[in-house]
DNA sequence: TGTACATCAGTGAACGCGCGTTCACTGATGTAC
DNA sequence: TGTACATCAGTGAACGCGCGTTCACTGATGTAC
């Protein structure tokens, strides 16, 4: 290591690195990861195409690495509306507001999940579906903490799927919508959770054995 | 018109173009529409690149009549559901049913707009949007002639949209799936079903003004 | 501190390939008379 | 029914372009002594 340089190799070499999945995430948000070139990346990068090589060995690898980072961004989320430990009265209003503000902060991730979990690109599609089950796996355990006494753990993994799926599709509402100042979708969104919970609070004490 | 042909002029043209048509879906279920050429429809087809235009524009003009059948098999989904005039408690049990026979009978159609919805083509996917937001639309018209009494407008439509994004999740695990019996998605699909009509029900009669 | 050598991020030329699109064409089908 | 002409779905050659990937290279940074 040099004592005075501002940048080692290795700073400069990670400096490259992030640059180019900054630029892929901006390019791709357009025509999907699939519909990205070597050389698109390259160039908005300001290096040569053959240079790419010397951080990934194809887009596709260069996809799972933001497959890792936004799935980062999700779980920042998560642990967002759990600290502050909220109760059961507030916790609607503190998970759109965070899911809005993160939404949002992290634009570029939260787009590229929803992007690419139909995605052009088999090997990345196949990543983004399955950290996505896992995700509704820990929010399943999450919901188990709640009181929500006899609750089978299927049933507990139904709902968690139901509410991932809705706060998707209130996620991309927001990234459809950037100027709007989005409190028409913040209520919308509010009013899609407390249906859903209403739905949970008087599940199990109404329907009998449904076969 | 010739008198003896089993096949006119404006006939083998039809077939070309619903030849293409099919190639499109067939192909595009891999690389999404936006990852199709124009060479590979043509070569698919059987028929030389430069015929292609022959029956239309460009790739996005063909995704655009795609759109189009896509959402016809949809709306003959719903038609479906409605036909037999199903009491409420067997609401669930058919729409699962007949949700369940049309993805797995038009597979390429609901694949399609699954896909499109969050494609690579610009124009595709605000077709697709605008015609899925028509049909939760009318959806939420369908709702409001169940006994849903002093539902508002907007809740209906917020109901709606639930249970949209709900049934496009369930339709894209049975196109994961292609395989398997099956029988679990439905018991799932049922219960999600399930538990959002228990939401529905009991809305209203307990919220209060959120505000 | 100074020198000789190793590392390696980025360069630049070159390749063969599939792409969309143009153009002039062919020959079967269709129409007018 | 027969002939002369029009239509038009499909052909085939050609184009310039951006693509991923190879290869030998450069020169700044880092290391050993």
């Amino acid at each position: 290591m040099t004592e005075a340089g501002l940048s080692t190799r290795g700073e400069k070499k990670e400096r490259t690195r992030r640059a180019i999945l900054d630029a892929a995430l901006r390019l791709s948000e357009e025509t999907g990861l699939g519909g990205l070139s070597l050389r698109q990346v390259a160039k908005e990068v300001g290096i040569v195409p053959t240079a790419f090589y010397r951080h990934f060995a194809s887009i596709d690898e260069l996809g799972l690495a933001l497959v890792q980072e936004s799935f980062s961004s999700l779980r920042a989320m998560i642990r967002d509306v759990r600290r502050g430990n909220p109760q059961i009265e507030e916790i609607v209003d503190r998970s759109v507001q965070v899911l809005d503000e993160h939404v949002r902060g992290q634009r570029a991730h939260f787009s590229f999940i929803a992007r690419e979990r139909n995605g052009g690109s088999a090997v990345v599609r196949a990543a983004v579906r399955q950290e996505l089950a896992l995700f509704e796996r820990e929010l399943a355990t999450d919901l188990a903490r709640l009181p929500m006494d006899h609750w089978s753990a299927e049933d507990l993994h139904i709902l968690s799927r139901l509410i991932v799926v809705a706060m998707i599709a209130v996620a991309e509402e927001i990234l459809e919508l950037p100027d709007r100042e989005g409190s028409a979708i913040r209520d919308r969104a509010r009013t899609q959770l407390l249906m859903l919970i209403v739905g949970a609070l008087n599940w199990r004490s109404r329907p009998a054995e449904e076969k």
